[in-house]
DNA sequence: CGTAAGTTTGACTTACATCAAGTTTTGTGG
DNA sequence: CCACAAAACTTGATGTAAGTCAAACTTACG
């Protein structure tokens, strides 16, 4: 169950930790992932379950998902390739969202335990995890920005930008994306109706702001995109 | 500038931290820890500066706040005696938010490169921190659901129920809560205008969930409060 | 004690939700 | 590969929660 050593690892969010903890292997440690086949709909974590490891997306998309107790759900975040998932589990020692796959993909499993043995054994190792753990607390700091302070049509904005900076990240096209969320599960993520985000993907589109066919989305217009959701304007 | 020595350290969120932070010190490693008095208006970080530490609060309350390009802020979370802040600052090197007192208080810095040495040293503690940036992001998540699923009135509510539930964690009373915050604070952080605040606060206590004067709160129908939350009746 | 900051309440507006119907896409078994 | 059902999407008409504007009231503070 190790994974296949050397297996793309330069495009992988574990990558400075992975060789990292290589070098930290001379202290006597070294790291077993276990590789995952997700089939689109699949769980990879399930809220209420222990914690025992982070996921790391090799490939494919994830949604991190948490319900209300009367049974709304709001997706807390999207996972692309080379993130890292299910650090909320850590406290308490359960995991609190479900983390689902989005289509079919790969995660390795990274045991926690063995990912702080590394984190003592090495400095760099662990200011890389802690900047891991740091990096999400940042992420959900500026989602809470965007559902507390924008419009509808700046966080579907933001969101797209956001979207194709992480592809663009990760070397894939900056302006060419391919939803793998239904408008539901976008409006579930940016706090709004399903209605709501196909008629501002419609009028995105007649602003010549993005060009939409169902789920491909092309950024046309990135510079009025960005204005729309620093200015705000009506 | 060191703490002094057992000052009241066991209502402290950092007691975990400080208690198996001695026992490690037995590793040849000690925690000095500069304690600080703030003002009310005090910063205790600024957004943008480096990040060197984290801050425990020791006395008084604390908002973390994070501003948009035109200028709207959004209160990311509020923190009372005994909360560790500032972990934001993490990753990326500088503080993201800026943290200010609400009230006259006391924060302790912890300076980080201490605690990551400390961390490496003993495992127990090393435990403690990675759950409190984990208790963090789940604070945030939570955060998120109510900013994406609640109503307004459901998000007031949630809000002084947790408010006096870390209240009563930390011995005060359960059922009296003295806000430090304004309406417009509050608005902030709950995503609504200080109007909206006030006239919720309104009808709250003529429907007698809650008795309300100025900034003191008094919760009288707990139940009433938490079914609001949770059922989001109309 | 007076001014400024904060709060309340009312009248009106608006962004988004809801309800509803029709269309397109996706997936599956014959 | 096609047929057909289910799921996803679009668009319109209407309703409503919360925002905006405005004025009066209360509390905190120099």
């Amino acid at each position: 169950m190790a994974a296949a050593p050397g297996a793309r690892c330069s495009q992988c969010g574990m990558h400075a930790f992975c060789s990292t903890a290589a070098r930290a292997g001379g202290a006597g440690v070294e790291l077993i992932a276990a590789k995952v086949r997700v089939r689109k709909g699949d769980d990879v974590v399930r809220a209420g379950a222990p914690f025992a490891a982070l996921y790391a997306v090799r490939a494919g998309t994830c949604k991190s998902v948490l319900v209300t107790p009367d049974g709304q759900e709001q997706i807390v975040d999207c996972h692309i390739a080379g993130d890292i998932v299910g650090a909320d589990g850590l406290a308490g020692g359960t995991h609190e969202s479900t983390i689902t796959a989005l289509e079919d993909g790969e995660v390795c499993a990274l045991p926690f335990d063995q990912l702080e043995t590394l984190a003592r054994a090495n400095r760099e190792f662990q200011r890389n995890l802690h900047a891991l753990l740091a990096r999400e607390i940042r992420r959900e700091q500026r989602a809470l920005l965007m559902l507390g302070t924008m419009r509808a049509e700046q966080r579907l904005a933001a969101f797209l930008l956001d979207l194709a900076d992480r592809y663009a990240a990760r070397g894939y096209s900056a302006s060419e994306i391919v939803l793998r969320m239904t408008r539901d599960e976008i409006g579930q993520h940016l706090g709004m109706k399903l209605e709501t985000v196909s008629r501002l993907f419609s009028r995105f589109d007649q602003e010549g702001l993005i060009r939409v066919h169902g789920r491909d989305v092309k950024l046309i217009d990135r510079g009025a995109l960005k204005q729309l959701v620093q200015a705000g304007l009506h």
